[in-house]
DNA sequence: TTCATTATTTAGACAAATCTAAAAATTTTA
DNA sequence: TAAAATTTTTAGATTTGTCTAAATAATGAA
């Protein structure tokens, strides 16, 4: 069994693993608010219990063990967020911080129940993919909102900044998960979007529009 | 805030002082899995946060403060229990472990929702009072099973043993919460006792019936 | 390709929670 | 009430995860 901390560097390993091969130090260090030398410390016990490959200045990449091992902590955070909206009423943007706690609790009859409670939900509030037991998980095929043109439309299906901040925004504007979208316009001069969501007319910058996640159809 | 051993701490000692004032160290030690000189080192850091009242080889009790920490943890822990058997589908026996971890999630609007999401529960699946926001809770009129005579008869309405064996053999003989129990015959010899529930007859051994509680009709 | 910059690792220290062994205080027994 | 037994505390060490400062390796610019 791992600790909590060595729970929270695998999972940060693997979600950074989407961004570059090897991670490096300095990447883990920042997402983890600690400093690159406890990194490599942390490092060298992930390497020693075979949970991480570690070669000394490149950095790290995942075991198929250590993989695992993520992505069910990855599988817990993200049921443990279904169950806070749509059991308990909490809004998208209050989940993550109880999750990173709730993510942690260790019992394989809890988390199976909970699947079942939920009725085996295959995306969580944010539209991150939940993998099944077996770390299984369908990858969707989505598009980011800055990359489309005057004229397209599609459906809101992911977001991929969860911070509150931003998520409440998106709030305001009615841009949520599930809507239908369609491009006005595109504005050149500063990469702004213009665009209509349930016949409202919206204006959203381009570092927003980066982060939503569309469904074209 | 505290860290979740200081919680821990504070709970056992909650429990432990309904037995005895002040809470001695080997107490608190034995409960807790570890050894006097520990628990010495922790009332002291308890002490000078002003959780815990210690003097010197006499014992601890806890601070208004610290009862009040004590008592929010008891709150979370049964709650999570109703939880897990109310929705979960756990049996009495399976909850308390989980209920150990998940009683120091740091989250008051998760466990307030959690209250409202089970529609504001007043005891636990073992029978237990289930403190409300401000701590404040109905102590039950209990009677142990072991001091009613022949002929006495009440309700099953809590245990004053929660291990898994024990809430096992209860299962098995039908004896659970909310039955209704007939006295027939306490056996002089060892203490064991007689009884009758659901028409059906039963024998318990002395040291069982000790720690089921009763509430007369 | 050499020097400067950046990234990473090592060395040594620290806080939290624990332990063992020994000392000190309290309680029990005789 | 004095000795024996028990309980509690102290002293010093250990483990986990972190830090700062210094050393070393890798990378990038001239
Ligand atoms: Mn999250
Ligand atoms: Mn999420
Ligand atoms: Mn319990
Ligand atoms: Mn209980």
């Amino acid at each position: 069994m791992q600790s909590y901390t060595e729970e929270n560097y695998l999972k940060i390993i693997y979600h950074l693993s989407e961004i570059s091969h090897p991670v490096q130090t300095n990447a883990i260090a920042e997402r983890i608010h600690t400093k690159a030398a406890s990194v490599t410390d942390m490092i060298k016990k992930l390497s020693e219990k075979e949970l991480v490959n570690y070669v000394k200045y490149q950095g790290v990449t995942l075991t198929e063990k250590g993989k695992l091992t993520a992505i069910n902590i990855v599988r817990k955070h993200r049921l443990w967020e279904v169950f806070l909206v749509d059991k308990l009423n909490f809004k998208w943007d209050e989940v993550h911080d109880v999750a990173e706690e709730l993510e942690h609790i260790q019992s394989n009859l809890l988390i199976e129940r909970l699947d079942e409670f939920l009725h085996f939900p295959s995306v969580d509030p944010h539209g991150d993919p939940i993998p099944d037991k077996h770390g299984n998980f369908v990858e969707l095929a989505f598009v980011k909102l800055s990359k489309l043109n005057s004229g397209d439309n599609g459906t809101i299906t992911g977001v991929s900044e969860h911070s509150s901040s931003f998520l409440k925004h998106l709030e305001k504007l009615g841009l949520t998960l599930g809507k239908r979208i369609e491009i006005i316009e595109v504005l050149e001069f500063d990469g702004s979007v213009e665009l209509l969501v349930e016949q409202q007319k919206t204006n959203i910058s381009r570092e927003v529009a980066k982060h939503i996640l569309i469904t074209k159809n």
